[in-house]
RNA sequence: CGCGGGGUGGAGCAAUAGGUAGCUUGCCGGGCUCAUAACCCGGAGGUUGGAGGUUCGAGUCCUUCCCCCGCAACCA
């Protein structure tokens, strides 16, 4: 009993995060990109025996999002609440299994951004001054020194005028040095080249104290002790990390997963602010630090022409609707190479299903099955001795156990692609495998020991193959599991060589169905 | 000289601390027949953006130029 709970009290925890989407407009591909990479993630770590905590939300404050509720004549909560709803079909669709989603506009929220306002201001890391800028008129906009473009409005040109506002600022100047320091440490931003950026581009100029509350928003948390200002997105959005977790509530999910492994997964765009600001406003609060915040690229979609002409082909839910979910969670985590950007092309999507899913995998699975059916019917089909063995098999099972600590290397470091390619490296080989074996031959021949050793080790490719891309096609394996009639893995622990499992009454079904590309593309 | 990323066979990408330029896809040819026109093998296709330089040897280092992209207070 004892060691038992300390068994669980020692169990690793892993928390990881989306940014806050933004709910201005349609949920692309893009957001489905971040989204799917942190679920893969989450599922392998699960899998892979951590206590798991993911979590995903929607940032609904602003000026924008009021201004867009009004362009749509509503008020801004029924804006949001559309796109909230929307948003959370769209994991629904693409089997996302987030722990919580979060929204600026729960109450919980709310109320911990006031008391994180209210701290800070407190202990004097947020003071009252002026902020001055320019603002130009026309386009409604204000506008800091910096990003006009020579003196005049980066928008429309026109004469910008002096504005000030009266407004609260943060410290965060009294963090520079210490920023700089997690910066250059090379673990807590990755990947690396980015650190580069931020070092270059903003600390390097010198940090100056940041605008936390506008006067001039009004949709959005009101500051708890000056109520004509709204607390601005910087601490609004970014302590939802830890009121997700219960921090000036109950606490629970802080005790229990902020001291442990904490990555957040941003886009490039914000990068600056989780590296930067971030860190900064934990430290006020002397909370710990997150350990990565991993900057990933962007996947650029081939203009816009294709999405308003042809139905919008790269809309996230016409694509499951019409390829399924693991085609759209399979293209994205596979084909986007590593933290860089990646061009989206409906050819480039249906190519990549056609050769992996259908060609490789589906059908090793297909053709393994038939034949164990074909040359032994669906009687029971176990394993064997040693004494048949040849070069070729002791190769295949070596690469069959060798996959889980490759898979696991990469996931380490957050690269569901490289996972990818070596798990279908092995399918792949196991194709070839057929070939130099010749099944169909030993049958003819009547070489039935010989026989019954190849299928069993094609089966332990699929099996172990299937086991660990639960985390990355979910439907695909689960039906591939029904196809060899094995109960779904509930961890990695089987992610092996097994001489013992038992196969019977299989199923030889098609998992994938091949895409006719050039129809496709001409619809 | 604002900062950063990148320019490699048709396309998308690789090349540990410099040493015969690889992979995937596409194309052409062959093989096999268990399988979803699937699978396996072979071939064609690159003076690695341009020009100089260092070196026995450079995609990989240095100089210079050209082009694309991102960032510069919130588009994932």
């Amino acid at each position: 009993m004892k060691t038992k709970a300390i068994a669980k009290a020692n169990k690793n925890t892993f928390y990881i995060s989306t940014p806050l989407y933004y709910p201005s407009g349609a949920w692309h591909l893009g957001h489905s990109y971040t989204t799917v990479c942190c679920d893969a993630i989450a599922r392998f770590k699960r899998l892979n025996g951590y206590d798991v905590f993911y979590l995903t939300g929607t940032d609904e404050h602003g000026q924008k999002i009021a201004d867009k509720a009004k362009e749509n004549s509503k008020s801004p909560k029924e804006f949001v609440d559309g796109l909230t709803d929307n948003i959370k079909e769209l994991w629904s669709v693409l089997d996302i299994q987030y722990d919580k989603f979060i929204r600026t506009t729960d109450d919980y929220h709310i109320a911990s951004v006031q008391k994180i306002f209210d701290t800070l201001y407190k202990q004097g890391d947020i003071y009252k001054g002026n902020y001055a800028g320019k603002y130009c008129t026309p386009c409604e906009s204000f506008f800091s020194l910096a990003q006009l473009k020579e003196g005049k409005c980066p928008d429309c040109s026109r004469e910008v005028k002096d504005f000030e506002e009266e407004c609260y600022f943060f410290k965060l100047s009294k963090y520079q040095e210490k920023i700089e320091i997690l910066l250059k440490s090379g673990e807590f931003l990755l990947p690396d080249f980015r650190a580069k950026e931020m070092i270059n581009n903003f600390i390097k100029g010198g940090l100056s104290d940041l605008a936390v509350s506008r006067a001039s928003v009004d949709w959005g948390v009101k500051v708890p002790f000056d109520t004509k200002h709204t607390v601005y997105v910087w601490i609004d959005a970014l302590s939802n990390y830890i009121n997700a977790l219960g921090y000036n509530g109950d606490n629970k999910g802080m005790d229990k997963f902020w001291g442990g492994e904490v990555v957040h997964m941003v886009g490039k765009e914000i990068v600056r602010f989780h590296t930067i600001i971030w860190p900064a406003i934990l430290m006020a609060l002397g909370l710990p630090l997150p350990k990565t915040v991993f900057g990933h690229g962007w996947l650029l979609l081939e203009g816009d022409k294709m999405s308003k002409s042809k139905g919008n082909t790269a809309d996230p839910f016409y694509l499951i609707d019409k390829y399924g979910v693991d085609a759209v969670r399979y293209y994205l985590l596979r084909e986007i190479q590593f933290g860089n950007d990646g061009v989206y092309s409906l050819e480039a999507f249906l190519t990549r299903i056609n050769t992996d899913l259908v060609n490789t995998l589906g059908n090793l699975t297909k053709r393994t099955i038939a034949m164990v059916k074909q040359y032994f019917g669906n009687t029971q089909f176990i394993g064997y001795g040693s004494q048949l063995m040849t070069t070729e098999d002791n190769v295949l099972i070596e690469n069959i156990n060798l996959l889980f600590s490759k898979v696991e290397k990469h996931m380490n470091k957050l690269n569901c692609s490289l996972a990818l390619e070596e798990i279908f490296e092995l399918v792949s080989a196991a194709n070839k495998y057929i070939d130099v074996t010749m099944p169909w031959v030993l049958n003819k021949n009547g070489e039935k020991g010989r026989l019954h050793i190849v299928l069993y080790n094609l089966l332990e490719v699929i099996r172990v193959s299937a086991n660990l891309l639960l985390p990355f096609i979910p439907d695909g394996t689960k039906r591939i599991f029904e196809c060899l009639n094995l109960n779904l893995p509930a961890d990695f622990h089987d992610a092996k060589f097994n001489r013992d499992t038992k196969y019977e009454d299989m199923k030889d079904e098609i998992l994938y169905k091949r895409i006719d590309i050039k129809k496709e593309l001409e619809n």
